[in-house]
DNA sequence: TATTGTTATACTCTATAACTATA
DNA sequence: TATAGTTATAGAGTATAACAATA
């Protein structure tokens, strides 16, 4: 039997839970690989081409730039990622994945499907849809 | 047209996009009424009964006990909340919500379901209600 | 002068472990 | 001794502002 709508917990409290579990289930994972959850959703952002300076990039995962510049150099000493300046602008520095991180970005991010898919067993598929839909409308990547 | 589900972004990603978005939209509502979030949080774990230990309180939002502390201070100094000892054992701390506690939540989170109504308002309203009936049965309440 | 990346500083939040009072 | 609540300490995370290099 549903709810009443108006006795339900609020959208926080519900999202709240769930971040939680799904960190609580990620960051084994990711830590598995040496990975860091920040680490991780740089190189993610990266999959789809290099970013043109550090501080589109930050903006793109929504952190601040300063805070970036850790998980960079972690990757970069591992070669996971690199950083160029830019010919053009020299103060603009490009970062590109490298292939060792093009391929730990792919391990990385299977068992992360993985962990979902087990998350979302019960959910039945269409219901899952409607899932995935409404968090892509209601919280859509940046613009760029 | 719908992303290829292995191109989406992880279900991390997602998640933290729209807890920000949530939050820098109803944290001035709060704001506005004198109430932090946690604070929030608590007046609205304790409107379905009083909490028979602070602990139990602590445990039903999610947060450690130690951090509940400042929130039941700020509160009870409010007369908003009350900590009365338990005469069965006097270790625990029974905290019931005042008729103002009771009174301000009502404002809170009137405030609150206009800000989730707006922030769903483009969202067709079956899925809406998968939306949320997923939330609820992938981060259910704690037992109690 | 303005901007990118970097570093440094202070501030907040969180986790852990003592401390007290009851049992 | 064990537990509920409280307090204190240290650590991590975050925001802000200064700094060096380049434009």
């Amino acid at each position: 039997m549903p709810q009443p709508d108006d006795r339900r917990d609020d959208l926080g409290a519900l999202l709240h839970r769930l971040v939680r579990r799904v960190l609580e289930l990620e960051t084994p994972l990711l830590a598995a690989r040496g990975v860091e959850m920040w680490d991780y959703a740089v190189l993610a952002a990266l999959e789809s081409g290099p970013a043109q300076t550090q501080a589109r990039l930050a903006a793109a995962i929504g952190r601040d730039k300063t805070r970036l510049i850790a998980s960079l150099d972690r990757l970069e000493g591992r070669g996971l990622v690199a950083r160029e300046p830019d010919p053009a602008d020299r103060r603009n520095r490009i970062v590109t994945l490298t292939p060792d991180g093009r391929a730990l970005l792919a391990g990385c991010r299977a068992d992360v499907r993985a962990m979902e898919e087990g998350l979302l067993a019960d959910v039945p598929a269409d219901d899952r849809a409607a899932f995935l839909r409404t968090l892509l409308r209601v919280a859509p990547p940046p613009a760029g």
